[in-house]
DNA sequence: TAAAAATGTTAGGATAACCTAACATGAATA
DNA sequence: TATTCATGTTAGGTTATCCTAACATTTTTA
């Protein structure tokens, strides 16, 4: 009777973007969502739809979206994956600002628990706080055409 | 009128497999990829139709499976990608083979070349010659039920 | 060599995650 | 307030990637 399917990897990108949306503006609305994935609004409606399901947001018809107490951890533990990641990728690794945002999306729902573990641990011995450093996920689209969005 | 798509990640996951396989046996075989994968082989057929309509790899009606030089070179590719990582995830971070044999694959079609480049040459300051350390996908399942697979 | 087993293929479906076009609603404004 | 415009939604597709069931071919073996 429960929610079956998973939270995907592109049902976190939502809720992390709402996470994000959410700290800069007093409502997140449909068409934030959709401008800041570059994802068209009725894919965004769709997305919006399994989330409620799954007691994530919260949304009335035809106004703002709210992350839920749950929805809220999970956003909270994708974006501290992200921020992990872009700390090591710039300040270990030395890659640039743009392509460690767009690696660390791309990635961070993927690695194993252990190996984050690991790498906190690492970063923690370089004497890194960037994991503590939060980052707006606006930067990205004002760091000029990184083409870090999707639609063609 | 060239095949337009791009080689995706599935697909490069088959290269790579069949890579592998090729290596460890005289004839790789529609079964074996599927058992590799863990996939059904209607849907390894269907992905060996892609791949031969791109010109990475030969196969005759109930045949073998062959790489082309040009998917050879593809599956090297990703081969390498995949051995820096693992080489990466185990002796600088320490993580488990299971755990970084998964994550290597999860993540090995996704990284920029740019945060590749730079994973390259801190190997190298570290001393550590991971990539260059062939090791046998097979390995994997050697290493007790890990859950490396997809099929439930 | 005929039957059985293994292997390869076709047909038809499901699901996730996108899309466009058309329509509905709500907010701003002439 | 009537109109306009931004915003939200519904309906109906598309593509990639997987699946099962049924069938075809090849190989093994009794």
């Amino acid at each position: 009777m429960t929610e079956l399917r998973p939270v995907t990897s592109s049902l976190q990108d939502y809720l992390e973007v709402i996470l994000n949306l959410s700290e800069e503006k007093k409502v997140v609305r449909v068409t934030d969502i959709a401008d800041r994935l570059d994802i068209a609004k009725p894919s965004v409606i769709q997305a919006l739809a399994l989330l409620k399901e799954k007691g994530l947001i919260r949304q009335n018809r035809y106004g703002p979206v709210e992350l839920t107490e749950e929805g809220y951890r999970c956003a909270e533990k994708v974006w501290h994956r992200h921020n992990v990641l872009f700390g090591f990728l710039t300040q270990i690794l030395g890659v640039s600002p743009q392509a460690a945002e767009e690696d660390a999306c791309l990635i961070e729902h993927d690695l194993s628990s252990e190996t984050f573990e690991k790498l906190i641990s690492f970063l923690k011995e370089q004497k890194i706080e960037a994991h503590y450093q939060k980052r707006k996920r606006c930067d990205l689209k004002a760091q000029g055409p990184g083409n870090g969005g999707r639609k063609k």
